[in-house]
DNA sequence: CGCGTTTGACCTGCGC
DNA sequence: GCGCAGGTCAAACGCG
């Protein structure tokens, strides 16, 4: 869990379309609890080189802004315990129990289609089971060279039309897709929060 | 042929 | 120590 952040988003009542046509409800969102995270960067603006909208900072503040995340379901402590198992050497080591694992950022998103096409190129490398979960989680890298990026996507089983992404690493590379930007993102994705603060 | 997906085996950490 | 569950690997396979 500590190492998850949410993004808030503003919400709204219409229904949008991805890129495969497929609608995207967003009239089940909840708006209550809008930070305004993501309107701070700007429509329009293409992706940051850092590959990740420049949020990354605030996972590491995780505590401070209470930035938790609230999963329905498996994306929990376990996960995250694992996760910092295959941290790469630049990254993370585990030297005296100690270890350093990349912030990991979580969306919930509302949609017909697992994979929301945030501009980078993926490539699956495995999916698996989740417990509790009658849908599988699948694990993602990205293909850009010298990028080791990650992310899971994974269905809730709670709510089968909110899919929950995990990005984990930052893109060390400039967007692929040059023709998207982040408000095409927006137009595929609303991000809500299932946080009670 | 190159790239991406599928899938079972394997590895690792955590809880009991 | 053992079992479970998450995460990764890699060979096989499919598709353009």
């Amino acid at each position: 869990m500590e190492n998850y952040s949410m993004f808030p988003c503003p919400s709204s009542s219409t229904a949008m379309y991805n890129n495969n046509h497929n609608p995207i409800s967003t009239s089940a969102l909840g708006s209550s609890h809008n930070h305004g995270f993501i309107s701070n960067l700007g429509y329009g603006r293409q992706m940051s080189s850092n590959g990740f909208l420049g949020l990354r900072s605030t996972a590491a503040t995780d505590d401070q802004n209470h930035l938790h995340l609230h999963l329905h379901d498996n994306l929990q402590k376990r996960s995250v315990a694992e996760a910092g198992r295959d941290v790469d050497d630049s990254a993370g080591k585990k030297k005296g129990g100690k270890k350093v694992r990349k912030p990991r950022y979580a969306f919930q998103t509302r949609s017909q289609v697992d994979i929301l096409d945030d501009g980078y190129r993926w490539r699956k490398y495995g999916q698996k089971a989740v417990k509790n979960n009658k849908f599988p989680r699948s694990y993602y890298r990205c293909t850009h060279q010298g990028c080791i990026v990650k992310k899971q996507v994974q269905r809730l089983t709670k709510d089968e039309g909110v899919v929950v992404t995990t990005y984990e690493g930052v893109h060390t590379h400039q967007i692929d897709k040059t023709t998207d930007n982040f408000e095409h993102i927006l137009t595929q994705m609303q991000i809500y929060t299932t946080n009670p603060f």
